[in-house]
DNA sequence: TAGTGGTCTAGACCACTGA
DNA sequence: CAGTGGTCTAGACCACTAC
């Protein structure tokens, strides 16, 4: 039986978990392990690769790899699209559009998407239901310089969402996620009491060197945003 | 210059980017690719890999690779310490004990670490401040079953956080973020208005088939947590 | 400046799975 | 059952960087 990478990782990891490998330790070099485990040297780079990605191990040229003194704990969540995530529940999905308006850009906004002085920028305000419950308010800027079909596009079918994915199939983007009080106008959308508290995601999409929009998702009380690692 | 798998790469999220490669074409198999960018199999390999890693694109023995359709985007948050996240802001970290309790495990709890009836657990609540602000605010139940030790350990001086740290290498855990009004308690820690939005951070740690700890992690308001991807 | 990881190659065998 | 991806190998060159 030939030893995988999968071998040697599986290796390395128990030999940190029962502290045989120390936090902080040096890990021998590619070329001792790859003789120990008796496979080539790819064998065990790919295993180190791949712990160093897990934020177990650092790797760095020159002075080995060491096992982390705390290591990087990190959680990986997707970011579904609001209709597939309720479809998914199995609950009926229901879209409605609130604003839709072409205007100057604010101020705020402008500095976000590097928006010049005095351009226009497409805002769009809907709502997301499941199972005729409110779901999530969907607030968003839509920059035109960069997708200037957005200036024809009809949201009141389709969430703003799901159209963008189709003209642009690739981005960056920038998440956060905050609790903001509701106010008035949040609470009267999503059937709940100003003050309560809501739990809302702000991502602003980037197309290469240019902003492609900027939303704010604010979910119904008691939300939950879950993962595991 | 020899072509590298971030060339291949780059050049295949080009030609998605760009529309050339649409969402659900077939993309050609990895020899075909490796002759046309002169480059050996392996090379084309790992930039596929990566690409599948990164949701980009779908692979399948036999049945080749895909675009996907709607590309999984996931974001990637870093699980920080607190002393470690408030000391990189240039913040000094300060820590004190609140509460320290053994105690029989509330029902609620003993669900959510599967603990039989009228079996103990360590109770702590304590609070992280940045440059003298309240910062965090967290409340933790330990099972004394699986780190027997923690019967034993002092959370005086440094937090539970860091102390299970060292006791427990390894861990899987489940993470959940929400929102939640501050009561009169978490108001008085925190130094704000009962009532007002905080973001909180609940996360149940298991070593293998155990549940270790339960944390409610509760920050200051205005809090964010952001990533890129 | 020497040692370590980063990557490429050319060839091989194998496992899975869709046609 | 045949084609695709998954992986290993043995050898090579190179880039970075700690010493």
């Amino acid at each position: 039986m030939t030893v995988t990478f999968k071998d040697v990782k599986a290796d390395l990891l128990d030999q940190i978990a029962r502290g045989a490998l120390q936090p902080g330790s040096l890990i021998p070099g590619e070329t001792d392990l790859a003789e120990k485990y008796g496979c080539a040297r790819a064998t065990v780079n790919r295993a180190m690769r791949e712990l160093a990605e897990e934020g177990i191990v650092e790797r760095k040229r020159k002075a080995g790899t060491r096992v982390r003194m705390s290591p990087i704990r990190h959680a990986r969540f997707s970011i579904p699209i609001v209709r597939e995530e309720i479809e998914a529940s199995g609950a009926v999905y229901r879209y409605a559009l609130i604003e839709h308006h072409k205007q100057e850009a604010p101020d705020w906004l402008r500095g976000r998407l590097a928006l010049a002085s005095g351009q226009m920028a497409v805002h769009v305000i809907c709502m997301h239901w499941a199972d005729g419950i409110p779901y999530q308010h969907e607030d968003r800027w839509i920059n035109p310089e960069i997708v200037p079909s957005v200036l024809e596009a009809d949201f009141s079918v389709s969430s703003p969402n799901e159209w963008l994915l189709s003209e642009v199939p690739f981005s960056n983007a920038e998440i956060c996620f905050t609790a903001v009080e509701a106010d008035r106008d949040l609470a009267d959308h999503l059937g709940c009491i100003p003050g309560n508290a809501l739990f809302r995601t702000e991502r602003t999409t980037w197309l290469r060197d240019g902003a492609i929009t900027l939303v704010r998702l604010t979910n119904r009380p008691g939300h939950r945003m879950t993962t595991r690692y």
